[in-house]
DNA sequence: TTACTATATCAAGATATATTGATTTAATAA
DNA sequence: TTATTAAATCAATATATCTTGATATAGTAA
């Protein structure tokens, strides 16, 4: 019950979807990027990115000071499905900003 | 975006899963029989009723006073496959008391 | 009509979740 | 070492959700 309610709850929430859909189209992006896309300030991005990691929808793979944030594979048919269903959703996603890429990351 | 987080919603709580599992397990059921099964107050099954309800999860036939409860088909995908996790988790259920069936319902 | 019953809704308090700015951590660079 | 930076966490407040008891609604029976 209480992983089923996890994700349920990872899913209950705008920014987090989101975060999901964006994730997906641009596959994995640094917390930086993610903030600058997304208009987001870092500490509310963080939680967020935290709440949908531990409900077994995103990885982290670290370098350095860096956090590289990307959709799990291989996700479990719920969450297979809960992302399909989210890729199909109408919404205007903000492009990506590659901030990491020319340094000119400062938070 | 709105329905979907509406039925994220509704699968992100406990009462709403056990019902859900209930009324799947025991097919229709009106509200006094969940109330007495489940120990739950009134206005809070009510409540989470309404809840599944408006989030596509349930559908409600009125017979006089009376309201039966069952879940809704067909199912879009989605749901489905919520549902289809809802059936596979490890929760005892109490056992169904059909008190509507000999007029013991006094609330 | 009035009385009764099953269900829905309202209102208040309790609990949980989200947002923000400040602080902390950990890696890197000087 | 110290300074800097990306990211995580904390603390305070704001917002949403849940629970309960009280009230309202609507159907039925007398």
């Amino acid at each position: 019950m209480d992983v089923f309610l996890k994700t349920a709850a990872a899913l209950n929430d705008e920014t987090r979807v989101l975060l999901l859909r964006f994730l997906d189209e641009h596959g994995e992006c640094c917390v930086c990027d993610l903030q600058h896309s997304l208009e987001m300030i870092q500490s509310r991005l963080s939680r967020h990115l935290k709440i949908l990691k531990e409900a077994g929808f995103v990885r982290v793979e670290r370098k350095g000071t860096w956090g590289y944030y990307s959709i799990r594979t291989p996700l479990d048919r719920f969450r297979l499905e809960a992302l399909e269903e989210i890729k199909h959703l109408d919404i205007t996603l903000p492009p990506l900003q590659k901030i990491s890429e020319n340094g000119d990351c400062k938070i």
